[in-house]
RNA sequence: GGAGGGGUGCCAGAGCGGUUGAAUGGGACGGUCUCGAAAACCGUUGUAGGUGCAAGCCUACCGUGAGUUCGAAUCUCACCCCCUCCGCCA
């Protein structure tokens, strides 16, 4: 959400992101309405302060001027109800629209309006070359007896992922060595629920333009979260932080929960893309200043950086593109990790700053030192979700032999094991 | 799941349907005193919107929403949350 003030004043500027983000919203229609409730609030108002009159004199009053205005306090009152609800109503309608403005890009992101325009701006590392045919994560899985994949689809349906063996240890044990890596970059450790009521969402953003990716537990009222950042975001809702708590850098892990609605036959096979996943969530909370804001969206970057350069994997930097970023953010870089079986990068971490966009929608401040409230500013980056980057683990590191190496950094969480090894039947 | 108690400002805590945006205490901040500090004393300590050069003034907010009333923190209803006891339980 954007500070309504600086809708009126820059309509030129919200245009042209509603433009470059391609987002469906007319914003002459916004600020008229805009205007019509201004006016309409201003004379309720009145009324009101009429009718406070008019009661604050009664108690005061002779016993027989009461009777005249009394019924000049009904009279006020009628005008009231005839005056609020149209004034409620109206509001309700600006709410809505509100919720839809999107946040102003900054300048240096591309311009245009899908992932077309998203620009690399960094590679590290290089494509591994195999002298040996290398397999997929999934027939490694399977020749490996790492996993359940087909008798699992059959329990919980298409995109639902088992891992066995070996597999199932490294899993936890790489969401255990981000959160540790995280935790030693001096963030918080937090668990958090998967779960949240719907105004969380709204205030994450991710309602109501992206309502049907979210599970809805029927009976409850309650949603299931994408990310831990949707329930990070709402942790100090409401609250005025003083200054000193900021900013404040929190290190969360949690099962994810995806519907993936409208991603029908993408990504069915394999690990890419399931309803469940765990992340570890980086998320910050800082003071409203975009150099701060720069700071902590490099510091989230190279965390995430460092991560993968300890899984030692080949990946590249992507600026986002206008359209590709999402509309409440003011810059995105995703990273993508090499996926040796598609010959192509694939996302795995997600880098977000959006300046108040969301601190509005979730109504956190913070006062400053001068004493002024202030909306903070929020940014995000993902640390590490499991099993996607299992794809890239297993193809990249994959031997001759079907084992596949665990990178250094990470054996100690395997209990010094070098190799996930094939998964022993028991008869 | 059953029974009861409660949600007021940074915290604790008062508050007959009418000058209560809210007593009192604590904390925090500023000042006096002091070489400095403590103590003591004095003062300050809402959020959002509107209006005004400004001082100020107006409107809303005492968990949330609806209602009764000329007037609601105070009465009614629904919901949310917290606490205690019993039952069940990883």
């Amino acid at each position: 959400m954007l500070d309504i003030k600086f809708i009126r004043e820059n309509p030129e500027t919200v245009k042209k992101a509603i433009l470059e983000k391609a987002a469906k919203l007319n914003l002459d229609a916004l600020l008229e309405l805009d205007a019509k409730i201004m006016a309409l609030r201003k004379e309720t108002e009145e009324v009101q302060a009429e009718a406070n009159r008019v009661a604050k004199k009664i108690p005061k009053a002779d016993v027989a001027a009461r009777g005249e205005m009394v019924a000049q306090g009904k009279n006020l009152k009628t005008k009231l109800t005839d005056l609020e609800p149209t004034l409620r109503n109206l509001e309700a309608q600006l709410r809505d629209l509100m919720l839809e403005v999107p946040q102003i890009p900054w300048a240096g992101a591309p311009v245009g309006a899908d992932e077309s325009f998203n620009l690399e701006i960094k590679k590290v590392g290089t494509p591994r070359v195999f002298d040996f045919t290398p397999l997929d994560h999934v027939a490694l899985i399977e020749q490996n007896g790492w996993g359940e994949l087909e008798r699992i689809s059959r329990i919980s349906g298409t995109r639902s992922y088992a891992l066995k063996g070996d597999l199932a240890v490294y899993e936890q044990a790489l969401l255990r060595f981000a959160f540790d890596q995280m935790i030693a970059a001096g963030f918080t450790a937090m668990t958090v629920p998967s779960y949240a009521r719907e105004e969380v969402f709204t205030a994450h953003g991710q309602f109501p333009a992206a309502r049907d990716q979210v599970y809805e537990m029927e009976g409850s009222e309650l949603f299931l979260s994408g990310t831990a950042e949707v329930l990070l975001n709402s942790l100090h809702a409401d609250e005025i932080l003083a200054e000193d708590d900021l900013a404040a850098a929190y290190v969360a892990i949690s099962p994810c929960f995806r519907a993936e609605a409208g991603a029908a036959g993408k990504d069915t096979r394999g690990l890419i893309r399931v309803h469940q996943f765990n992340k570890v969530e980086q998320y910050v909370l800082c003071k409203a200043d975009s150099r701060e804001s720069e700071k902590w969206f490099d510091t989230l970057l190279a965390n995430a950086e460092s991560l993968l350069q300890a899984l030692e994997l080949p990946y590249r930097l992507l600026e986002t593109s206008t359209g590709d970023m999402g509309t409440g953010k003011v810059r995105m870089i995703d990273l993508e990790s090499w996926v040796p079986s598609e010959n192509r990068y694939r996302e795995t971490h997600s880098c977000s700053a959006l300046h108040d966009w969301q601190a509005r929608r979730a109504n956190l401040r913070y006062r400053d030192a001068e004493g002024k409230v202030r909306h903070a500013f929020t940014l995000n980056n993902t640390a590490l979700a499991t099993p996607r980057i299992l794809v890239m683990l297993l193809e990249n590191h994959q031997n001759p032999d079907g084992t596949v190496n665990i990178p250094v950094a990470v054996q100690p969480y395997m209990n010094g094991k070098t190799k996930l090894e094939m998964t022993k039947r028991r008869s």
